[in-house]
RNA sequence: GUGCCUAUAGCAUAAUGGUUAGUGCGCCGGGUUGUGGUCCCGGUAAUGAGAGUUCGAUUCUCUCUAGGCACCCCA
């Protein structure tokens, strides 16, 4: 009985081999799919709107960064750093409950403490706290401050807005005369002008609260009769915040604002002269501008000027074409408890700058790549190579190496691709005679020279080659772009 | 948060309801045991995830995820 179920099997076997065979490849194809499914599921990923800035981009970052500060020293403003962790309370008391900021964007928690914390999504409101805190009520006034650093808005991410996001702003805490209004939107053109953004500032007043507030009765009920007209977001924007209304997209509502009344007609005397004269001094100041009566700002702090910085559209236009806003705020010192303080200020968004630069093709002066590299072979020379390296950085000679890379081919390369024009070779035998060898990568001529004369014979060859100074001070690390001066 | 579009190696791309998913760039190595560029050879690495239809799915369907666009809103 065993054998004869044997043969069977042995006959099944061999009739179904190849079968079999494919089934075990297939299974085994399978587990390979699976296992590389949760290979895949288990790879780290980024926050849904978080991004990294590579290296690449830092060039443009760099960029733009410096051209911030140097305007910010030119104007005199200080820099403030900032928490990027507040209070909760901070910001529904400042941006407005009826915001979408607070109603579902803000990052909240508790801690473990138990106190409510949100992670900041702006930065006037800290800029108003520390005002109060710090008793800058007693510096000359305004007091001028600039602050950069990440902000959070749980919002949908598109192009050009993220969950974290980078702002300048720029705050003058303390005075209300027109030009601080000016001065501010001139800053901020200045900035834009500098790296080589063309824009317009759009701008508009909004009054005091109370004119508001005698427009927007106006303003309803102009609509009501519309009503059954207007889709779900603008009657939700007629019940809950009706200057809302003025920047709808709706073609219903665009043709009946022709006819609403505009806010303009309802600001009082002060309100009116005190915009015309920021306008007065936009003139003078040769920013260009255009009045725009539908300009208005989501946070519930601004008051009389409104602006916001639009980048000159080429035809293309892209959704998230402001470039930064901003206004005046009288109010919001009050608000949080401080002495009534007017201030004014604006905000930049510096990935969508960084966006448009690259847009535009603007990047920094391209960095001059080290002339020198330094190829070592074998740990006598790595040694003597670590004492080399601080006699170059003494000498201000920017010198590359491929740490890591042993063979001097291997070395060889990555100095071709660096585009050096000369290249150290310090091996065994250069260890042992006190020499090194300096390559002219262009001829491929070596010379054998003196350790310890290596550095002034290459600030020689390196002065001769350029006629002026070509050192830079940046290290070696970057070859690629960057300024070597970087703030933030 | 709502609607629409999209998803192939690190990047750029090709192709297909059916054997091993092709190419370029990049990266690594070899041709050259201590000598770069050009060239030649080799290697690396992908159908976003899950489920369904099917004998068979990377391709068709659904869900999820991510990105883009428009809206909401905003920088």
């Amino acid at each position: 009985m065993t054998p004869k179920k044997t043969n069977e099997e042995e006959e099944l076997t061999f009739e179904e081999e190849i079968e079999k065979k494919a089934a075990e490849e297939k299974g085994k194809a399978k587990a390979a799919a699976e296992e590389e499914g949760r290979r895949r599921r288990s790879l780290p990923t980024l926050l849904r709107g978080f991004r990294d800035i590579l290296p690449d981009e830092q060039g443009k970052w760099n960029l733009l960064r410096d051209t911030i500060r140097q305007v910010a020293d030119a104007y005199s403003f200080d820099r403030i750093e900032l928490p990027i962790l507040e209070k909760t309370d901070l910001f529904t008391r400042t941006i407005g409950k009826q915001s979408d900021i607070i109603q579902k964007e803000m990052y909240v928690f508790e801690d473990q403490a138990g106190d409510k914390v949100a992670l900041r999504p702006e930065g006037t409101a800290s800029v108003a706290r520390a005002y109060i805190n710090h008793g800058m009520l007693n510096l000359p006034q305004p007091v001028k401050l600039w602050y950069l650093g990440p902000m959070f808005r749980h919002d949908r991410p598109q192009a050009g807005r993220y969950r974290q996001f980078y702002q300048v702003g720029f705050e003058m805490i303390g005075s209300n005369e027109a030009i601080v209004d000016a001065q501010l939107i001139v800053l901020a053109h200045r900035i834009l002008k500098d790296i080589g953004i063309p824009i317009t500032v759009q701008i508009n007043s909004i009054g005091t609260p109370e004119c508001r507030r005698e427009y927007l009765v106006e303003l309803t009920n102009y609509f009501r009769p519309f009503r059954k007209k207007l889709n779900e977001d603008d009657k939700r924007r007629l019940q809950k915040n009706p200057l809302r209304i003025l920047d709808s997209k709706d073609p219903v509502v665009l043709e009946l604002l022709t006819g609403a009344p505009q806010i303009v007609d309802w600001l009082d005397e002060v309100s009116k002269a005190h915009f015309m004269k920021v306008l007065e001094f936009l003139d003078e100041a040769e920013v260009p501008y255009a009045l725009n009566p539908y300009l208005v700002r989501g946070l519930d702090y601004y008051t009389h000027t409104v602006f916001e910085l639009w980048e000159d559209g080429d035809g293309g236009e892209l959704a998230q074409n402001a470039l930064g806003g901003g206004g005046r705020y009288d109010g919001l010192l009050e608000l949080l408890g401080g002495r009534p303080t007017p201030a004014c200020g604006f905000a930049m968004g510096l990935e969508r700058i960084v966006r448009s630069m690259a847009e535009r093709n603007i990047d920094p002066p391209a960095r001059p790549a080290s002339k020198v590299f330094f190829a070592q072979l074998g740990d006598a020379a790595r040694r003597v190579g670590l004492r080399l390296f601080e006699e170059f950085r003494k000498a201000k000679i920017p010198v590359a190496e491929a740490t890591g890379k042993n063979s001097l081919k291997a070395q060889l390369e990555v100095a071709n691709k660096l585009g050096v024009s000369y290249t150290l070779i310090l091996g065994q035998k250069e260890v042992l005679d006190g020499t090194i060898i300096i390559r002219d990568m262009d001829s491929g001529a070596q010379e054998i020279v003196d350790i310890k004369k290596v550095t002034s014979i290459l600030q020689r060859k390196l002065e001769q080659s350029e006629g002026v100074n070509p050192l830079s001070h940046t290290p070696v690390a970057d070859q690629k772009q960057g300024t070597g001066i970087t703030i933030e």
